[in-house]
RNA sequence: GCCCAAGUAGCUCAGUCGGCAGAGCAUCUCACUCGUAAUGAGAAGGUCGACGGUUCGAUUCCGUCCUUGGGCUCCA
């Protein structure tokens, strides 16, 4: 047989004999490499093992331990998923089962029980299909690929309603685009004929499915696990029918899979809400109502700490300090639009004598009439307006989620109004402040999207001014150096925005800051300033958050710090032990001195024993823990045990305290 | 709001096939006075999330609601 030439991605070319298969490729290029094979990329297509060549093919053999890889691997396992669902769950349906980040689902429809509502899986299930799956890998059913017609792919589908709308167009699936008036399907031949076959003319399982697939069942599957019960709505719509969906992790190695349900395990450990009854934080009490917070001692002085230090940095960013009150007539919210648009998420409206009033669910209004409460001119401008103001939003109740998604929380809220000629420049320099005021609580990689106009018709604005804007906004994140990715049409219908994301310790990605400009508000409000040409303008106007809510960045800050807090910000920075009683009074001495210079110091006095208090400090995670005995009585020195760190015995107290004073202080000056 | 699950002492959790409610840690008291990650003894602590129903009797079974968790949808 002639051979043919294949091109390989280190600009090599290859003969091979013709009919030779991406797989028999790889073992022509070397063993390990065929052993490692899951899929291949034929001219930029990824295709099977079993895919036959053509002269002048360029290939890219794909492994599993790539992304593109392991993505396969967990595509192929949702199949398996599926099988074994349709086996186990007789007139159960299935909709989509695309692979994600660390796994892969499958939404699935299950007959109706006896009071007539549809199906639910319960958890001892996922155990039950886990087995059933496991067989199936045990059977090593191949991924065979075909093309069927139209027709027959309604036949084959057609008691699997959710399968005929994707066959039809109606229905979106990533995973079985068709192509050319085909349907593109997957079948696993099962080694027995099913007696009851769920799919016309095929003995075991089919799906529509544009692969591709490891070679069968018994390559490269195995290592996973069924996590959770979910519901979803078929489309993502609320209206259409709920499904249940079954997520799982799937990896290519079971090391990988260890370590991935072992991170799960860390991540649980610094769950802020764990880590706040811990620590006597704060608390969501019952009696308070959903969503709804109240801070402990230890974690409102966290929250001062964070606060004061925001103030800090305003006062010196040229902000000025205002406060609106926590309640509002409606008219305001009419007046600023957000009645009409966001009734349903704001809190039910007070009826009294003289109106009708709304907690506020945005600082922007009462920012608004600051600004109107006189004639301005551009020479007072920009200006900057800044306010930790408390908002009250009714978040649906499923979205609650401690301290992340809260229904009343305290925005570091500014809106600053500037002349067109100045948001250029204004928006360099609070990117700036922003990154800046973020370094300080530890963070040091940060990611930013710039969100772009929405459908035309949907916004306001002029075409030059969004092109302006966007304009602006690039630019800033450009100076910055900020990576950041364009987020489509993401903008809201008033205006552009950039979102600042940060990576917290262990790889988590929380967005934090947001910068927007509005192109509504301003002229709804008749927000105006006379310019140097003495005529009537509408300012430009952003609204902007570093920390967002700061319930919701202390929650990204106890998770990222795993309730370890910096000492400049740690609710008790040294905690002295004396040895014995009759140390005590040096033990005194010791607290009134640190606590001079404006360290928070307390101490526990010997009545337990000395190992047992120092695994209390250290279970409440004190930066500082001082043991003082009789060397130290005589000496005034301390004996230090630092978070982290070791022992130091007969250091002077002066010098400790310096030390402290001095990592303090360094803590608060990131620039 | 929708689907699934959970709610028992301050915390973490066991338990009751319907019959006086349990542990560890934390708390309090007493003793121990100790040099770097758990000293001992004792005490106290509960409307078993709330409200209805079934029952001689309900924390347990049923229903409704509330709260929380995992998702979906939403997030000015």
């Amino acid at each position: 047989m002639a051979d043919i030439t294949i091109k390989l991605p280190d600009g090599n070319t290859r003969e091979v004999p013709a009919g030779t298969t991406v797989g028999g490729l790889a073992a022509a290029i070397a063993r390990g490499l065929a052993k490692k094979a899951v899929i291949g990329s034929v001219n930029g297509v990824e295709r099977d093992l079993v895919w036959e060549l053509q002269d002048g093919d360029e290939v890219a053999i794909i492994t599993a331990d790539s992304e593109r890889g392991l993505f396969t691997i967990r595509h192929s396992t949702t199949h398996v998923m599926a099988q074994a669902v349709l086996d186990l769950f007789p007139g159960a349906t299935f909709a989509i089962g695309p692979p994600v980040e660390n796994g892969f689902y499958y939404d699935f429809e299950l007959p109706p029980g006896p009071d007539g509502r549809p199906g639910t899986f319960v958890p001892e299930d996922l155990e039950r299909i886990e087995a059933r799956m496991r067989e199936i890998l045990a059977e090593s059913q191949p991924f065979v690929r075909d093309e069927l017609t139209n027709e027959r792919a309604r036949e084959v589908f057609a008691d699997h309603r959710f399968k005929l709308e994707i066959i039809d167009g109606e229905a979106d699936d990533p995973t079985s685009a068709t192509e050319s008036g085909l349907v593109r399907t997957y079948e696993n031949p099962p080694a027995e004929p099913s007696p009851n076959p769920p799919f016309h003319g095929y003995p075991g399982f089919i799906d529509l499915c544009r692969g591709p697939h490891v070679p069968d069942t018994k390559s490269f599957l195995g290592h996973f696990k069924l996590m959770r019960i979910a519901g979803a709505y078929w489309r993502g719509d609320e209206k259409n029918p709920m499904l249940q969906r079954i997520y799982g992790t799937a990896w290519a190695t079971k090391a990988e899979l260890d370590e991935h349900l072992h991170q799960l395990e860390e991540a649980a450990k610094r769950d802020h809400r764990r880590l706040a009854t811990e620590l006597d934080l704060l608390s969501f009490p019952e009696e308070l109502g959903g969503g709804l917070a109240v801070w402990h001692p230890k974690g409102g002085i966290v929250r001062k700490l964070m606060e004061d230090y925001s103030r800090g940095r305003h006062a010196k960013g040229g902000y000025e300090f205002v406060y609106t009150p926590n309640i509002a007539n409606g008219k305001l919210f009419e007046a600023s639009g957000h009645l009409g648009f966001y009734e349903d998420g704001m809190y039910p409206p007070m009826e009294m004598d003289n109106g009708t009033y709304y907690p506020k669910p945005m600082n922007c209004p009462g920012h608004n009439l600051i600004f109107g409460s006189r004639q301005r001119s551009y020479r007072e401008l920009p200006l900057r307006l800044f306010e930790l103001g408390t908002v009250y939003r009714y978040e649906r109740s499923g979205t609650l989620h401690g301290l992340m998604r809260i229904r009343g929380f305290t925005q570091d809220d500014s809106h600053i109004y500037c002349t067109p000629e100045q948001a250029h420049d204004e928006i360099r320099s609070l990117l700036n402040f922003v990154l800046s005021v973020l370094r300080a609580f530890g963070f040091e990689d940060f990611e930013a999207n710039l969100s772009t106009r929405p459908a035309k018709a949907e916004t306001v604005g002029t075409d030059e001014g969004w092109a302006e804007a966007t304009e602006n906004l690039r630019a800033a994140l450009e100076a910055e150096g900020l990576e950041y990715e364009v987020d489509e049409g993401g903008g809201a219908f008033y205006g552009p925005k950039i979102d600042v994301k940060v990576k917290d310790a262990i790889g988590r990605t929380w967005q934090l800051s947001t910068i927007q400009y509005d192109f509504n508000m301003a002229t709804r409000m008749g927000l105006e300033y006379v310019g140097e040409d003495g005529a009537r303008h509408t300012p430009i106007m952003l609204h902007r958050a570093l920390f967002g809510s700061i319930e919701r960045f202390f929650g990204v800050l106890l998770e990222h710090y795993a309730g370890a807090f910096p000492t400049w910000l740690a609710p008790v920075q040294v905690r002295v032990l004396p040895v014995r009683d009759d140390h005590d009074a040096y033990a005194r001495e010791v607290v009134d001195e640190l606590q001079a210079i404006g360290l928070r110091v307390d101490w526990i006095d010997a009545s337990e024993k000395l190992g047992n208090r120092i695994r209390k400090a250290k279970g409440e995670k004190i930066p500082y823990v001082l043991v003082v005995g009789d060397d130290d009585v005589a000496a005034r020195t301390v004996g230090v045990n630092p978070r982290g760190g070791e022992v130091e015995r007969g250091v002077s107290l002066d010098a400790f305290a310096q030390h402290v004073a001095d990592e303090v202080d360094d803590q608060q000056h990131v620039s």
